[in-house]
RNA sequence: GGAGAGAUACCCAAGCAGGUUGAAGGGGACGGUUUGCUAAACCGUUAGUAGGAGCAAUCCUAGCGAGGGUUCGAAUCCCUCUCUCUCCGCCA
């Protein structure tokens, strides 16, 4: 969330900042109640010292065996005048919070204005398109005709936008997580991480899901728990509440997890394939940062996830979002799309989001900047480092040959312990 | 799921028949004295945090797992919840 102080304070400036994400909101409301906020705790803090002050003579006299009874009296209306003020004080709060909370995070300066896609720019390419001779299948019809890609029995056992798969399709999928945990572990200094998939509220709002994005997600029963939408959620609020030391930062980890996503808004889109589904593996990178450092280690982050494309030879692009293509809690976002022979088009692969301080207030994540100084919030980071099914299909794709099979890339081949799947 | 025990400051731990106790005592850490140097001994310091008022010095409020309640006053009494540990049952 923002710092309420700069809301209070600078409302112009976060009104501005949002219509660079498209969007028009007014804080009026806020700014209200923020103000009778301040002028009600003024009077029951005064009420509750005397309460103290008068509670400890009532002790003293008592002790002497004096009459009180006076004393009692007063402060039993002072309780029951508390008592109302602090109930206005609460209902007050709770809405001053709800707002905050729905408040998405300011776009950095150098993100692009604009209120969808379009506004994208692209910031570089990477890899040579390759020119086929014969005409590329999609990804699901190679990998129906190779018997590694099950949908018809995906929806069977669970229902639309699940798939399974099967042999060396598995395998692949597999060989890809350890591949791309090999990579960040041992080459770009990340840790890893193994979490649980299930997370509680708390971590939902903390990341930025809730409480405004509750019915993309999935829900279970018993308890009051969250299927984790990205490994970002558990991951990031591994600190939650936490003061680190300054020198343990910047913290690098990465994680495999599953994905689960309720695809609300996405009705129709991406039906075919492995694209949309609602569950899907995804090795993530996530990076907590003092916050003078976090642009470098953003771009830094970026190109760890690129390295992964680069290694596997997928041809990509960069793209830097503008500010109404960004998530909710994003300060600046960098896509990495990549190219799909059979569609002609690139398509997301990555996503690596800097988000600044708007997560760390939320979930509340320090850090000590010098010993004995004031805690400060830190930034976090986190982007794909890749979506794996979507690797998966870029790999089906740009490596089918004319029969049907598929070379396996370089990189996967000691992985796989094959150089085609056929 | 059944039966118990617990959660107090950086750590351990007392207080729990309500009243100058936001908290004894240890340990640790930091500072000092002593010392040729270390160690030891001795002395001292050690809630952090959040919110609010004020130009400021500074002051106030909250806080003993979380949330409610009783009371003039709650770490202490009552209720609900969460987590941890032990035993039993079940289970990958």
């Amino acid at each position: 969330m923002l710092d309420i102080r700069l809301v209070r304070n600078e409302p112009e400036q976060v009104i501005a900042g949002l219509r660079r994400r498209g969007l028009t909101i007014s804080l009026d409301e806020f700014l209200s109640l923020d103000e009778t906020r301040r002028q009600k705790l003024v009077e029951t803090e005064s009420l509750k010292n005397r309460r103290n002050v008068v509670s400890k003579e009532v002790g003293r006299r008592k002790a002497h065996n004096e009459d009180a009874s006076d004393l009692i009296r007063e402060m039993q209306e002072v309780g029951e005048r508390i008592k109302v003020i602090d109930e206005e004080i609460r209902a007050i709060e709770a809405r001053l919070n709800e707002i905050l909370l729905t408040i998405p995070n300011l776009p950095d300066a150098s993100v692009p204005e604009g209120p969808d896609e379009t506004y994208n720019q692209e910031v570089r390419r990477w890899g040579e398109i390759r020119v086929f001779d014969f005409t590329p299948k999609p990804h699901w019809d190679i990998g129906e005709g190779l018997g590694i890609l099950d949908f018809e029995r995906g929806s069977k056992i669970s229902g639309a936008r699940f798939t399974v798969l099967k042999g060396k399709g598995a395998k692949l999928e597999r060989a890809l997580v350890n591949f791309m945990l090999d990579l960040h572990t041992k080459e770009h200094g990340y840790e890893e991480i193994f979490p649980p998939f299930l997370v509680n509220r708390d971590c939902m709002v903390g990341t930025g899901q809730l409480p405004k994005f509750e019915e993309d997600m999935f829900r279970v029963t018993p308890g009051d728990y969250f299927l984790i939408p990205t490994a970002e959620v558990p991951v990031t609020n591994l600190h939650r509440d936490e003061i680190l030391d300054v020198e343990q930062l910047p913290l690098y980890y990465t994680a495999y997890t599953a994905c689960f996503r309720a695809e609300a808004g996405a009705a129709g889109r991406d039906t075919r394939g492995v694209i949309r589904q609602h569950q899907f593996n995804k090795v993530e990178l996530v990076k907590f940062t003092k916050p003078e450092d976090s642009e470098a280690e953003h771009e830094k982050l970026v190109r760890n996830a690129e390295t992964v494309l680069q290694r596997l030879g997928l041809p990509y692009r960069v793209v830097l979002l503008c500010g109404g293509d960004m998530g909710f809690s994003a300060a600046k976002c960098y896509d990495l799309e990549v190219w799909f022979p059979s569609s002609g088009t690139y398509r997301e692969i990555s996503s690596c989001s800097n988000f600044k301080d708007f997560q760390a207030r939320r979930a509340n994540i320090r850090y000590r900047p010098a010993p004995g100084a004031k805690p400060e919030f830190v930034h976090t980071l986190n982007g794909s480092g890749l979506a794996i099914g979507r690797t998966l299909a870029a790999i089906l794709e740009n490596y089918q040959n004319a029969d049907g099979s598929v070379t396996v890339p370089e990189v996967l081949r000691e992985y796989l312990g094959m150089e085609r799947i056929d």
